[in-house]
RNA sequence: GCGCCCGUAGCUCAGCUGGAUAGAGCGGCAGCCUCCGAAGCUGUAGGUCAGAAGUUCGAAUCUUCUCGGGCGCACCA
């Protein structure tokens, strides 16, 4: 609602400028004022004018001043400090439009592909992971289609690299280290299922051992990592027991990686894999793609003589010259002269297949259900659906999928290099719309603080102790696994909820414990913005109170509380809103301190479109996340200040009411897209 | 060496494209459960925004430099 006024002053203040000035202003600053009692929107404009104009700020505020009180829901406008305009807003009539649902659209067009998690299949999630698949996640439901952003599709994937070398290191670990066959393997998994043992947790100290036995004998150091190397490109090439075994194991792995991710209410609807990618010969297609443009070439002086590079995207960006006589060694490599591809090589291919560009499909099968729809995965089987033909709902999960408008990755910032090198490919192709509409959404990683690393039997060096973080190393096999975190949050729940609520049913306690869990979880992982890197500590995690997921969730619960008690349904209390008459009912009730009190909650409430808008641009679901914050807190600023159940002026009442609506009802949905549910008591 | 990110209250973090007395949470101190649930609320102390210079009517925010910290730059994948 706040936005769509926005938008309307926004609009008056082109018109005017233009017509009184002759001038257009690239950017509008529209604040809030650091007190309500000033307003509701401030306009630094009169500042920005005073430069162009060669006059005195106030002066122009001055001027413009009368026209502003034309717009419908603008009650008055007042100069303060050195010229800002402040605008008070129609408090009865916003209260109302809020009340009937009024809010700004923030939708767009077209296929937005978001991908994350992406967990090498070699080893259990943990928490730097959950900090991906968290923003990930909460990203996507930002984005999904709702009543406020009509028009957009969203798809979400999952790369899985499943002949990475991580992959190789663990058949090494099974095939050498337990000897195993590949029924061995086989009969080696089936006891672990029958032992309840999760494989991804076998897997997780395998790969430490796997790590630590490639050095543990020295003079055997060259034969391993050959043995390795080895194991890697029999998985590569396919068809022999090296790769069974690993997709055997990789499967498996990426089975419990979705399992960990769906206690936190994380789905996807694809999982394109290298195995694919490298079987269907998506390099193959990039590589010729690229040549014929000139952006490949081969190297024939030099260190990378040999090699087909590419010119590096910052040399290209900042147009710096190369010298005339000597070779490129800056380029990235991109072919080695052993002709094998590198990394950047194969995610060219793979993004020139997001954006429907390669003329090259996977071929699909189900994987898994969701409750309410199929998560897909990448075979060679029935490939090759090309753009010309129509994939059906039965073969393809969706139509957008290898036809994105936009993607945005979920990756760390350790990345961003690579992911730059991707993006200015595809320019340097000539596909500059689709490198624009390529988001690299990088975070910075996930720590321990040495606290938590000393919890959990770390040893720290000297060094490490003066740090204020410590690297998580799945090669140490040291981290905080993602699925013992969600237990522990759980629990820590399940204990809150058992002394407060003796009375519920087991069952009813499980679901309220799990819901505040994965929301204290989901909340602390979302509080910081993308690029702090997170220490992370369990004590900090495990606390309910104050900035938390649980203190918005008790926010929810105790508005929910208001209504269940007074017998009264939300949806009632808003519509009896209409009824009111706004200049001799709701108008006094919103002046005076007390007054300014209720305001202040639909003001809050009422932004939220114009928050998820910017959320959304900036890619920043902190945005978001400290937006539900702020309206728990208002919400509970209100509630001991006004005795809803015993108030007995009518008017009063059914406006306390609805404030109470209004803030249930956007928090709800806000918690909605930060993947944080209300539970039914706390 | 080159590139990117960071340095804000005792601690953990916000601070939007420069704008009004720099904000939260935790922790500290002092209070509030005979009224919709105290996972809550109220009050209070606490900051030379790392340092310096510059641009500007105005800088935590932009530019440059210095100091301190992190990450990335390989014919490994």
């Amino acid at each position: 609602m706040y936005r769509i006024l926005q938008l309307q002053v926004q609009t008056k203040i082109e018109d005017l400028l233009k017509e009184r000035y002759g001038i257009s202003l690239a950017n509008l600053a529209m604040e809030l004022p650091p007190k309500i009692e000033l307003g509701e929107i401030a306009l630094p404009l009169a500042f920005e004018l005073a430069k162009r104009l060669k006059k005195a700020p106030r002066l122009i505020a001055q001027e413009l001043q009368p026209a502003f009180a034309e717009i419908p829901g603008i009650s008055s406008v007042e100069i303060a400090g050195a010229g800002y305009l402040n605008l008070k807003l129609d408090r009865p009539s916003m209260v109302q439009r809020m009340a009937a649902d009024e809010h700004a659209s923030v939708g767009g067009r077209g296929f937005r592909l978001v991908e994350h998690t992406s967990i090498n299949p070699n080893k259990a999630a943990h928490v730097g992971h959950l900090r991906n698949a968290i923003l990930g996640d909460t990203f996507a439901r930002m984005l999904k289609k709702d009543e406020y952003k009509p028009g957009w599709e969203t798809g979400v994937q999952n790369y899985i690299d499943n002949t990475g070398v991580q992959v190789a290191d663990i058949v090494v670990a099974v095939t050498n280290l337990l000897g195993l066959s590949l029924d061995g393997v086989r009969a080696w998994m089936e006891e672990l299922r029958r032992q309840g043992t999760r494989l991804d947790y076998a897997c997780w100290d395998l790969y430490a051992q796997v790590s630590q036995w490639y050095q543990a004998d020295a003079p055997r150091l060259a034969e391993r990592r050959q043995l390795r190397l080895d194991t890697l490109h029999a998985i590569e090439a396919g068809g022999n027991d090296m790769a069974e075994i690993a997709d055997l194991i990789a499967t498996g792995v990426l089975r419990r990686h979705l399992e960990t991710m769906e206690r936190l209410g994380i789905e996807y609807d694809f999982l394109p894999r290298e195995s694919e990618i490298l079987h269907l010969h998506f390099w193959e297609r990039a590589r010729s793609l690229m040549i014929e443009r000139g952006v490949l070439y081969l190297e024939t002086e030099g260190k990378n003589k040999g090699c087909w590079v590419m010119r590096r995207a910052i040399s290209a960006a900042t147009g710096v010259e190369l010298s005339a006589d000597g070779p490129d060694e800056d380029a990235k490599i991109i072919v080695r002269s052993n002709g094998t591809v590198t990394y950047v090589g194969k995610d060219i291919a793979y993004h020139l297949w997001k954006f429907g560009l390669l003329g090259k499909d996977f071929g699909y099968a189900k994987f898994r259900s969701y409750p309410s729809h199929t998560c897909w995965v990448s075979t060679t089987h029935g490939a090759g659906v090309g753009s010309d033909q129509q994939p059906t709902s039965e073969s393809h999960p969706v139509r957008g999928f290898g036809h994105a408008d936009a993607i945005y990755n979920v990756i760390d910032s350790r990345q961003d290099d690579p992911q730059t090198q991707v993006k200015e490919s595809l320019r340097a192709l000539g596909y500059t719309e689709e490198s624009d509409a390529f988001t690299h959404l990088n975070y910075a990683f996930v720590g321990l603080t040495t606290r938590t690393a000393q919890e959990l039997g770390y040893v720290l060096s000297e060094e490490e102790k003066a740090r204020n973080f410590i690297e998580v190393s799945g090669r140490k096999g040291f981290g905080v696994k993602a699925d013992d975190l969600i237990d522990r949050m759980i629990e820590a729940a399940r204990k809150e909820v058992d002394t407060r609520h003796p009375e519920l049913e087991l069952a009813e306690r499980d679901e309220i414990a799990r819901t505040i869990g994965v929301g204290a979880l989901r909340y602390f992982l979302l509080r910081f913005t993308r690029n702090t890197v997170i220490a992370f500590d369990f004590q900090e995690a495990l606390a309910f109170d104050g900035e938390t997921g649980p203190y918005a969730q008790y926010a929810a619960v105790r508005a929910a509380n208001i209504f269940r008690k007074a017998g009264v349904e939300e949806t009632d209390a808003l519509e009896d809103m209409a009824l009111l008459d706004p200049k001799r009912d709701l108008a006094p009730l919103l002046e005076g301190e007390e007054g300014a009190g209720i305001w202040e909650v639909w003001l809050t409430a009422s932004r939220m479109s114009l928050v998820l808008e910017q959320a959304i641009a900036a890619a920043e679901p902190a945005i978001l996340a400290r937006y539900a914050f702020l309206l728990a807190q208002q919400f509970n600023n209100f509630y001991p200040r006004h005795h809803i159940l015993t108030e007995t002026h009518p008017t009063r009442k059914t406006l306390l009411l609805s404030t109470a609506a209004v803030a249930r009802r956007e928090l709800v949905r806000v918690l909605g897209w930060l993947g944080i549910g209300v539970p039914a008591a706390m």
